[in-house]
DNA sequence: GTCTATAACTGGATAGAC
DNA sequence: GTCTATCCAGTTATAGAC
């Protein structure tokens, strides 16, 4: 009868949480399986193979990605104070991220190394990122170019904070970098 | 009659570069052993463990560290000025990093997520870095604590540069925020 | 649709000849 | 010291019973 199940969806929900603490590579699927209470050999009913499960789970990443903007340009107006709310919500994971590092920039980079296919749409975690900001910037009046620069180098400064955060095990490292981009972006003008 | 040879110093030149390229987790002894042009059999005469081979990679990768750091101590004598030519020598490897990311963070971050004991050999290579920036500030006149956070501050910026341009594969990205961080540098007032 | 058993393969590590 | 042959554990993936 072909009746549904939540078996996908505890997969990609297992599977995110143990690429990320675990990254690609250092993750079996008898790992995600078992966090997910779902039999080895039952995975591959719900996934050709693990490349492709990987790829379920970068989308999911991706689909929150975008709800996050979504909701952020539902509930704020301004482009400047919409950047600001970004960063403070991306500073409350960093918890994690002193555990874990950074769950987009980490498969970034991880995947980005070796993976061909996997690489680009891993990599697509953070141009969506850069977009969005990017157009925030081109709302407060840059142009598109210059706007991009902005992006780049905001999403830099939190990728390298992330990164360092996550090396020397250090969550106050991240909440003092992002408190100090929130201030340049509040005092930043955009001529 | 322990003949020297140089197969141990191949071995080790050779994971140098073949875990750069492919990281930890990528990399299998066989790709080392034939990149080095020694049988695999052979590499467990120069190292108990995979492990153990990678820490002495770790380590040369440190003493390349503390070379540059020592050489731009003997050149140049104004702190200002060595911290410029450090982003300056860094930035340098632009196309490179834009291929395989930057040789230290991605190395950190990856074992930083699950091999405890690497993860802190790995670690160092950004550790020592940061102590040497934070050197510089403080030869500015920067008070110690004060010293430390610009230290982060400048090598998050470089890592997070470095993470987008290897995401992105475009080594135009490192060299214009490495211009402008050189340019910061060069104007910033240490009060 | 679900699950067990297992095939096929990869990779770290060792034994032992030379 | 050097190298070949091989063991063994873990992992992806499949076959086939239920």
């Amino acid at each position: 009868m072909a009746r549904r199940s939540d078996k996908r969806e505890r997969l990609i929900a297992a599977g995110c949480e143990v690429l990320y603490e675990q990254g690609l590579r250092g993750t079996s699927l008898a790992d995600i399986a078992e966090r997910a209470g779902v039999p080895l050999g039952n995975v591959y009913y719900y996934f050709k193979t693990k490349e492709d499960l990987a790829r379920a789970v970068i989308a999911q990443r991706r689909l929150n990605i975008e709800a996050r903007s979504a909701d952020i340009e539902a509930t704020i107006a301004d482009p400047r104070e919409r950047l600001r709310e970004f960063i403070r919500r991306a500073g409350e994971a960093r918890t994690q991220v002193a555990t874990y590092g950074c769950p987009y920039g980490t498969i970034a980079q991880e995947l980005g190394k070796t993976e061909g296919v996997l690489a680009t749409e891993a990599g697509d975690l953070l141009r969506v990122q850069r977009d969005w900001v990017a157009a925030q910037y081109e709302a407060l009046g840059l142009p598109c170019d210059e706007a991009k620069i902005r992006a780049i180098e905001l999403l830099a400064a939190m990728q390298g904070t992330s990164l360092l955060t996550h090396t020397f095990c250090d969550a106050s490292i991240m909440k003092r970098e992002f408190e100090r981009l929130d201030r340049r972006i509040a005092a930043q003008s955009l001529q």
